[in-house]
DNA sequence: TTCGTTGCGTAACGCTATAACGTCGGATAT
DNA sequence: ATATCCGACGTTATAGCGTTACGCAACGAA
């Protein structure tokens, strides 16, 4: 219930743009939004992205070089989160599974393997693609 | 314990290259381990890469864009397969988790997703390297 | 003040992937 | 045989994604 963190005007346009698209966008559809607002250059896209990355305000979507804004923002309690990306709308939902988790863990263990961070992406057809 | 595909001649090259590497490739690294071979453009490496992920004979890290060969080419019953990927040193495990494969379709089925291709990357750090 | 740190702006560049051509050679059918 | 189709190939150009390197401005701590 606090200002978590403060963001720059940078940051906050790109989070601005990110929670106002009803999908993921990658960084250039991005720059190419704020243009009218004064970005130029892929670079002040990447650093705002990469500091709220940093903060877990957004997430990388690593299959298709996109980015989402948490749908969950007021929880930072992310541990693994996994994606479901319709291939025919665009569309992702986010949830999270304590079992998948606690199985990679295992699994990452029995290894010796130290997970730092873990991607989770479905790609596959929504219901509503599904449906139509 | 069939010629189970008929390669080309690029795609024995580019998976020849795969298999003799200790670690996952990037299509341009291969390229530039093709030249003198005679491989002269991006197009010659996707195109063969595509094929081998086709007949399952690779798999592609989605979150380093690169490409490794399949740990275990003989079987191709690949359900979704896990990857751990060591930042420092880049060495890939490939595994599966029937437990995992299982949550994760339950909860696709959930929503109604019809999933096609499932991305698990985790990224870290491997046994070797955290004993170095 | 001086110095580090952080964010910003710009330009240039490098890496990743595909589009759009045209060519060649093998398989098949008539 | 020859016409046709199809899959792989080669080349050039281009699109899309991401970073390096530089310098400047603002702010807070020593």
């Amino acid at each position: 219930m606090s200002a978590q963190h403060d963001l720059t005007k940078n940051q906050e346009m790109v989070l601005g743009a990110l929670s106002a698209a009803d999908g993921p966008l990658s960084a250039y559809t991005i720059l190419d939004r704020l243009r009218d607002r004064g970005f130029r250059a892929p670079l002040q896209v990447y650093r705002a992205l990469d500091k709220l990355l940093d903060y877990g305000l957004i997430h990388r979507l690593e299959s298709i070089n996109s980015f989402v804004a948490c749908a969950h923002p007021q929880c930072h309690g992310h541990g693994s989160i996994a994606f479901a990306i319709c291939e025919k709308c665009g569309q992702v939902e986010e949830f999270s599974d304590a079992m998948v988790q606690q199985h990679l863990s295992e699994r990452s263990r029995e290894r010796g393997f130290k997970p730092s961070k873990t991607v989770i992406e479905i790609r596959g057809t929504c219901a509503a693609c599904l449906a139509a």
